[in-house]
DNA sequence: ATTAAATATGAACAATTATTCATATATTTG
DNA sequence: CAAATATATGAATAATTGTTCATATTTAAT
């Protein structure tokens, strides 16, 4: 077969699990809405390093725009962070949550072109 | 949230979750395995519509690729095949399948380099 | 027509998992 | 310290799903 390992192959059964549950996704696209960058220097935030430029939103904005209970949302944040998709920033009571790399975003991208097509 | 519609999150769900199973992810590396061709005038099999470049296996040779048995090689393809992500072509009792589109490809590629890092 | 080979399919079971509910933790404010 | 807010977590349940086993279908060959 391919020269793929195992230990590879298991990874990325885990990436495309975590990505295929519907809660999961809806949070993973809330978290790279371009639409909500203010940052004048770049035409998009997600492929930027910028502070300003880095969308991160707190629990409760998630909830809203996913539509999915406090609980649920914590829940299923937490299997993103056990897999190293999110990083947290915690500021007073809130937490935010923010997408932790690229590969996510060009993972979304091409399922998302898939999906649009006929 | 994003502007993205119901339909199409449906449909990125649906492709997720067929990707992100062990013996389906086989299958799919199974058939887009480049070292099996013997084209010349490519460097690669899966981006040219080449005839001879098309990767296609039988049932059974699946099987072998993927150590699994008949009976579950079957039921995964078939899954494979709902979803539209292979097409088949019979040849006396034999299928051949092979993966339908590019999307698989990259999709694949993009879960692979994230699964190789670090 | 039988037999053999390759593949498909239905039922059943075991295991995983998404969601909810209740409760716990942590931080800020009064 | 007490109350309030935001988030996390554990247990329980319901639903989905991967796999196996047995059997059916299809084609080719004798």
């Amino acid at each position: 077969m391919s020269n793929i390992n195992e230990q590879a192959l298991d990874k990325m059964v885990d990436i495309l699990s975590v990505a295929s549950d519907k809660t999961r996704l809806k949070i993973m696209l809330s978290l790279l809405d371009e639409s909500k960058c203010s940052c004048g220097s770049h035409d998009h935030c997600g492929t930027c390093e910028h502070r300003s430029c880095m969308i991160e939103k707190c629990v409760s904005e998630i909830m809203v725009d996913t539509n999915a209970s406090q609980s649920l949302v914590s829940h299923q944040l937490k299997i993103l962070k056990d897999i190293d998709l999110v990083s947290t920033r915690r500021e007073g009571t809130r937490i935010y949550y923010s997408l932790k790399d690229g590969h996510v975003k060009q993972l979304i991208s091409v399922v998302l072109e898939h999906a649009l097509e006929d």
